[in-house]
DNA sequence: CTTAAATACGAACGGTCGTTTTATTTTTAT
DNA sequence: ATAAAAATAAAACGACCGTTCGTATTTAAG
């Protein structure tokens, strides 16, 4: 950083450490109590500071919820799209995708996966939050779409696959498997998944 | 009603009906915002009553979700399950009920399936609400399972069909249908979830 | 018709909510 | 080292939360 070069109020060094410590405790609260459960008291609390301060990093609740978003879905593409771009284009590639998600979803040390999560708890109710997690999701699910593509076009999956019913097939076992080990604390849920999905792609 | 029999004080005739006003408006609110979208002042409001005399009904905010559970269960039984009764045992039983599910989980002018949504709300979070909705969706598994068991030995699905994963399934598809329409706001979800339905059964 | 019980209301309680304002401390750049 | 900028805190705001209390109104039984 040499000249005269405008900077981000936002990136300077211990702002954006705060910030990210602020976001690292919201995601852990929404992984038990929803989204919706994170408030700017239990956040300050959490994080031991006061409310006015962490207020100030993001200027309202609703771009707090927009960051929290946006950072979970960093995570989302670290964690679980990004890891699958070592496997070979089509059916591994596509597979492996599919088992990081179950994974997240099915974790219990985890916060769980918001784009599920969250599409209940905004499914009615117009704003930029639901906006925000709309968007992540269709990016997602486009990346499913595409994988699946590459899976019929690599002769992996049957030439008159219909990529939508298969994305619905496959987006709705993670359902599945996320209200099985959350809700119902089924354990074995993860395997059943696993199954299912193969079952999808054997005939 | 004639001689000194002792009637519980809840159901004397006035309050009785008043009572059922006010769920009804509370059922209205979760089906917006969910469960815990549900105030004692929002409900007030609606029922165009003061919030002391909406409280005084149920004695406390708790109480007044566990009953709203207990008056959806007795909603979804008559509307989804009992329905399918008249159907002979068996698949046809089986392919009526999800069907009747399905159409509750997707029609937007309905609350939605509180089973579903209410699955998120409260996956982590042990409560005596909690336990109500649990022992719902527990109550309509079973149902699923005795209809995919009657299946299997009237020969209509094969007969190393393995119970927990069909329901598994089943149940998948019903979050999927509720995810994509309501959430994704997608219109032809509901007939791929039929379709899907239909290929779980055929093989 | 009277009277007791059931029902509903209005006001207030202590808390928490998101947010604003003012002041103080800490960090950064000169 | 000093001054500007950024970060944090403390206190208070009006709004709403679930709940309690005392009182009035409505209902139903005698």
């Amino acid at each position: 950083m040499v000249t005269a070069e405008k900077s981000t109020l936002a990136d300077y060094a211990k702002g954006a450490v705060t910030k990210a410590f602020i976001l690292q405790g919201a995601i852990e609260i929404a992984g038990k109590e929803g989204l919706e459960g994170i408030t700017i008291g239990n956040l300050a609390e959490r994080v031991e500071m006061s409310k006015s301060g962490v207020f100030a990093h993001f200027g309202s609740r609703d771009e707090l919820l927009i960051e929290v978003i946006k950072e979970y879905y960093r995570r989302f593409e670290r964690d679980v799209f990004e890891p699958a771009l070592s496997l070979p284009k089509g059916l591994p590639r596509l597979r492996k995708m599919i088992r990081n998600w179950i994974d997240v979803s099915s974790d219990k040390n985890s916060p769980g996966c918001f784009f599920i999560s969250g599409a209940i708890e905004y499914d009615d109710r117009p704003s930029h939050i639901r906006e925000e997690l709309f968007n992540s999701v269709e990016v997602w699910r486009n990346a499913i779409r595409r994988a699946i593509k590459e899976s019929i076009e690599e002769g992996q999956l049957k030439s008159d696959t219909d990529v939508e019913q298969m994305l619905f097939q496959i987006y709705s076992v993670v359902l599945g498997v996320h209200h099985d080990s959350r809700f119902l604390k089924i354990r074995q849920s993860k395997e059943i998944a696993n199954k299912v999905i193969e079952s999808l792609f054997i005939h």
